[in-house]
DNA sequence: AATTTAAACTAACAAGTGTTAGTTTTGTTA
DNA sequence: TAACAAAACTAACACTTGTTAGTTTAAATT
């Protein structure tokens, strides 16, 4: 099954707009790294603003699908914080450069796109944090303030795109490994 | 004391530059915000480039310089650590716009600026990177991967600006209080 | 009051922007 | 082979970009 010309253009896309930023690429740069002119890509897109939404909307509804299921499993609290870890590890890989895109250039979206993320967005938190509160009710987790568990703990996760676009050394199996034990246990000895 | 006029372009542009990126804005945005046009702006400034290399500059000379002190004190890991979070802590609150910019921005510096700009990062983070493994050395931090454990405690003290800015609910108190514990000590209790 | 300096202005530049219209080429199906 | 659709092309549009040159106004200093 290959790809249509589209998907082509969007892969290409997300990986100049997360090399150089959205706003940073003309879509005469776009069309010259698909090796066609500038006018040409508006046989396959409506708009250079499209782009950028189906970029991200894509990956923002992958996650808060995932999390949505998460959510709903009987599961541990602490056991829903490794799935949700997991599951950012495996879209962190699978799509490196459309998360890249979201983190840095979601700002650059416009109304409806910019409203379908947020709305994502704040759903995926929510989710979030009801299950870290679940956590605390059950007595699994410890009494700190919720809204910095979430801010760090969600911070982390979506930048793993950075430090696995550097692979110096961090190892992919290592990261499913001591990722989730420095994010629940901290790094401290007791 | 009062601000020269070009701290005050400096300072305007941070916020401007923090709120919709570096490309997005103009020199006619900026001029425009100061109520004068933007030809004026070139009275006091050489470039575009120059403001975006001076407001990054300033904040990661600030970061090097402090971790750079931390870094030769006399005091066991844990201690270093915890200063370098209260730290992030402060340059957040006193430079928000600046440090934001910095996050998202870098990108966009050119040549030397951004090669200043890179080594000082790098400075930063072998510092941080050294602390860690006298920890690990004297038995005072768990053996995690070092690489992830740098990721994860940085990224997060770096985009702090992002949950400082919607200051609905966390305290800075709070936050100087539970970020520390979250980061150190994970937030599963034991 | 005269002079100097700081900081604004107008006008213009060359280059680059996303996008449209209309046309030609390429490859597939009837 | 003829017809059709997909996907490229050229040319142009209206507008925005950072920046420069030269000039005028306002404020500070002599």
């Amino acid at each position: 099954m290959s790809l249509t010309r589209k998907q082509e253009i969007i892969i290409t896309a997300s990986r100049l707009f997360k090399e150089r930023g959205y706003n940073a690429i003309s879509m005469r740069d776009l069309a010259a790294e698909m090796g066609i002119k500038a006018a040409s890509l508006y046989n396959h897109i409506s708009s250079k603003q499209e782009i950028l939404g189906l970029i991200i909307l894509k990956v923002a509804e992958e996650f808060t699908q995932h999390i949505n299921t998460i959510y709903l499993d009987k599961l541990s609290s602490i056991k829903k914080l490794e799935a949700i870890i997991q599951n950012h590890i495996e879209i962190t890989l699978k799509y490196t450069h459309h998360l890249a895109c979201m983190n840095n250039d979601w700002i650059h979206l416009e109304d409806e796109y910019k409203q379908r993320y947020l709305n994502l967005r704040n759903e995926y938190e929510s989710k979030f944090r009801q299950i870290l509160q679940q956590g605390k009710d059950e007595g699994e987790l410890k009494d700190i303030d919720l809204e910095i568990v979430v801010f760090s703990v969600l911070t982390t996760l979506r930048t793993l795109h950075i430090w696995y676009a550097k692979k110096t050394s961090i190892q992919v199996a290592t990261l499913q490994q001591d990722l989730p034990k420095t994010l629940l246990y901290g790094i401290v000895k007791s």
